[in-house]
DNA sequence: CGGCGTACTTGCATTTTGCAAGTGTCGAGG
DNA sequence: CCTCGACACTTGCAAAATGCAAGTACGCCG
């Protein structure tokens, strides 16, 4: 398997790199997540425990019922990727059909 | 919707960035694909005509019933974020477990 | 004409995703 | 003490995507 298959069993699945992407802003909470990606909230649920168990995040507890969900080293390590991506998609946006 | 988020719409479903890793190589026809890739070849149909329809790729007709896919500029210009997710699968598998 | 290579398509099972509604917990307010 | 609301999920079920295996189409070669 190549790297970029490796990366992708990670980060591959609907939602997860989106995920990343909101956290690369600052740690965010659960219903933030959801408002802001309008993701669906048990889709949402099983990324973040997929994330954190491949140790792209971790929970932070805030207050009793409340916690935040913020990148890890690893997590942060997705910058790079995540604006090329980026990059990418705007530009192909900016062209009707080229 | 985000740059990121439509930069997914085009490649964000399985295989497809993978095929295009692939065809940063050079041009390969299908059989080569479906072989060095291990796609299910309905799955790989299917996405050769949504990348085709998106401008990532274009069909080069060889022989009688042989044909390649090459990528467009459109394609190549994805080869900036698939290095980087590259690297980064790769640092990932690296570690046991940070 | 019959078999071979190439590029797919088709039918159906499995898995993933999505929507809507429900559950558990804690703290504040009455 | 008891209810209510906010928050973070879970659950049940429908729809869509994915995967496997087998089949189709089309020319060329003998």
């Amino acid at each position: 398997m190549s790297d970029l298959a490796a990366a992708l069993e990670v980060i591959g699945a609907r939602w997860a790199l989106l995920v990343v992407e909101r956290l690369l802003e600052g740690p965010q909470r659960y219903g933030d997540l959801q408002r802001d990606l309008g993701a669906p909230t048990n889709i949402l649920a099983t990324r973040l425990r997929e994330l954190e168990a491949a140790g792209v995040l971790y929970r932070l507890p805030l207050r009793h019922n409340t916690r935040a969900y913020a990148l890890t080293d690893r997590g942060l390590a997705l910058r790079e990727a995540i604006v090329a991506l980026g990059r990418w998609g705007g530009a192909v946006r900016g062209q009707v059909q080229a």
